[in-house]
DNA sequence: ATACTTTTGTACTGATCAGTAAAATATAGG
DNA sequence: CCTATATTTTACTGATCAGTACAAAAGTAT
């Protein structure tokens, strides 16, 4: 049995990482058919053979990019230490992305809303997913300081989280037009004082 | 001396507004000049015409969003009423536009910053000019409740407006995917509390 | 009226768009 | 070696892209 024809000469994780480069610095409609296979190095043939569209090649760098980045989210937050360590880690986390990263992309998944979560179901799904399972993850934490005394009680779960999402992903933002480390490290710390 | 020669059928903001609407629903990309004709109802001759290029008129719509919104946004910041009434009624605004206009479609300014500042000094330098003139103001508005003893002196200006505007972001960022109002008026209400 | 100036509508440009057709190539199974 | 199957390469499709050329139209100035 296993498989006859002509064997396939790359790895798909492959080509949609280097997919996900083009996507990520030019977007989804700035980026041609053309660009994907000088970037990747397939060629036409080759490249709709294996994912059929534009729009398939682009669903897969977004999911890909959004598991790796969830879980190294929840990592961090699920961390073995105090809370406000774990909180820290990841302003730490999101300007390292930010600012250490080639250059002023941004977090590709709110570059997709932004440009077309509005028009496309599968921009609007995975932004959502990605969104609420990070909510959940922060809630989570959250709840655990609260139990261990290092976040006061007075002061709602869902309230802290909702407002903690809202500050961190307006910090994203914020990081591609303005690209000062240095103010972006100072909102960070007002981030952190909003729970501590 | 006068004018002479034949007389335009069409005013300048007129078009303008309109190509806004295309701009704000589509993004620059995926938004073609002949959309922009049937949109504005001119010619291609009378277009280029009058502005010259797509990005000329691209341009112009983000000068005049910026310019009507940090107006609007100032205007509010600047009523005689308490502070924490003017930045309560900040919020509405925003919610308000992010809901009542026709759908979803957010900021422009975001958009567009998230779709091309990276590559388009002219969006960087618009959106830069948005943020800052909105943070000033926010500022000069911090001032003023902590003279009034509305806001406590212990929290520095500087922290406070830098949280509210990322707080503020990223929740015009989070409505545009989630869409939820009451999600949304929740967030607003933690941004609230963090500064009274 | 005539000359001059500007805008308008239309037809057009070469380039590029996403996607396809099909022959050549490379493997597995027999 | 032969057949079946899958991938690769190349050339190609019609559509659409942003922008232009230019003549007809519609005013002012004299």
């Amino acid at each position: 049995m296993g498989k006859s024809g002509r064997p396939r000469e790359f790895r798909d994780t492959a080509v949609i990482d280097a997919a996900m480069e083009l996507f990520w610095t030019n977007g989804y409609e700035a980026c041609s058919t053309e660009d994907l296979c000088k970037q990747t190095g397939l060629g036409r043939g080759s490249l709709y053979n294996a994912f059929g569209s534009k729009h398939v090649i682009y669903e897969k760098v977004l999911l890909r990019y959004h598991e790796i980045g969830i879980e190294a989210q929840i990592a961090i937050l699920q961390q073995p230490v105090p809370v406000k360590d774990r909180i820290r880690a990841l302003l730490d986390w999101v300007i390292h992305e930010d600012f250490s990263e080639k250059g002023r992309r941004g977090c590709l998944l709110i570059n997709a809303a932004m440009e077309r979560a509005q028009r496309d179901p599968t921009v609007e799904r995975i932004f959502n997913q990605h969104v609420n399972r990070l909510e959940e993850a922060l809630r989570q934490t959250i709840e655990e300081g609260r139990n261990s005394g290092e976040i006061a009680l007075s002061r709602e779960t869902n309230e802290l989280a909702s407002l903690f999402l809202s500050s961190y992903y307006g910090l994203r933002v914020l990081n591609v037009a303005a690209q000062s480390r240095e103010r972006a490290v100072q909102t960070a710390e007002a981030t952190l004082k909003l729970l501590f």
